[in-house]
DNA sequence: TAGATTGTTAATCGATTAACAATC
DNA sequence: TAGATTGTTAATCGATTAACAATC
């Protein structure tokens, strides 16, 4: 079992993507691969390659390369995707059921068990064979679950106070879809925002600049 | 008109988070701040702050501070958010139909102007008072009108040769939440990937080590 | 064995932080 | 003027890249 320390985010977040051209390399029905055949596959350098992955043990072999299907699932094994991890939604308006909908939450270690709203006309419907709960009952249900992961698809203004009702209630990560930030200085507690938002904006600057010389 | 080259995509990447909590201070009715106050606030540097900012200009009063007001309409002009970039969504399915809901497109720099969707019964209907196109008829609609931007909310197989077509009929970036990565070699072509199983996986990855010790 | 390619150390590069003179 | 705070240069830190000995 993997159990290693002070992995700087730059590499974990490298971590999906290597998974990703990999699971191809495998469908392909490819075997092995070098660092420098993969670097070229993907766009950044043979040594950064190594580096990365040697931050978890020594997958290749002198000679030979990398064997793509152990490698594959290694890095899975060191993602925790063979462990699933409980998970609630907050908020099942566009957002949320798009997610809800969307997202191969079991593939991505994992499984959802609960979906909250505040919506009359939402609760009580199913949602992928999950029924939709009032969010007044986020915490009796987090008592019996004991969910470790919670996405919010919920209003920024309505973030703060479930996020810190959700720490509470023991959950301990945040996938968080949200405009707000929420501020973990909770020992333990991982945020993981993805403000679309932000993205959408960077890309605005983004082509802005790349036509400035026309 | 800022015309600034060369900034790091890291400081590019924070500008939409200066905008964000600009505007949060706005409206709770603040003038001014000093990015000592503002780095408390945002939980970075007031040395990373003065640098950021630094890159586009002297936003600044020595003594003073920052004006809230100006900074933030400022960052929102340096992103480009003033002038409305033209985009369609190909795919309208779960996803596609929550972006196009959620997302305000009009206060981050553009302007949706088509929807296309290769399903027989998303077709012609309307969302958000745009009609759903076949995809058969991309090339046509942006002979006429001419988009900048694409996004994305294909499946991966279908992504490669959707944004080469793109490409040829003169689409400049992509907003891609395909879990393909195009690479844009063509020059002038910008991509934001936003690989939302990536993120997720990510977290997965944390939780894990956030509670090795226990 | 010879060739290939890793694992790992050292060098480089870039980004963040600290310091302080300039100035409002 | 004195105090505050910026703009900017210099120092530090960390991440990426290059190099090469180890080894399959």
């Amino acid at each position: 079992m993997p159990t290693h320390h002070n992995i700087s985010i730059a590499v974990i977040r490298r971590l999906p993507r290597y998974y990703r051209f990999l699971g191809e390399l495998m469908n392909v029905g490819l075997q092995r691969i070098s660092s420098a055949s993969l670097s070229e596959e993907m766009g950044l350098t043979a040594s950064q390659i190594r580096q990365d992955l040697n931050c978890f043990g020594g997958f290749g072999q002198q000679g030979y390369g990398y064997n793509i299907k152990e490698l594959h699932d290694q890095i899975g094994v060191i993602l925790g995707l063979d462990q699933p991890t409980k998970a609630i939604i907050i908020g099942a308006g566009n957002l949320g059921r798009a997610v809800i909908n969307h997202m191969d939450f079991g593939n991505r270690g994992f499984v959802l068990e609960g979906i909250f709203d505040q919506d009359k006309k939402l609760i009580n419907q199913e949602i992928k064979g999950i029924k939709v709960l009032d969010t007044s009952e986020i915490q009796s249900f987090c008592n019996v679950h004991k969910p470790t992961v919670a996405v919010l698809c919920i209003p920024k203004t309505a973030t703060e106070k479930i996020s810190n009702l959700l720490i509470e209630c023991g959950v301990r990560g945040f996938w968080n879809f949200s405009h707000y930030d929420i501020n973990s200085d909770v020992e333990g507690v991982v945020v993981e925002n993805v403000h679309m938002s932000d993205s959408l904006m960077t890309l605005s600057y983004r082509i802005k600049e790349a036509n400035l010389d026309k």
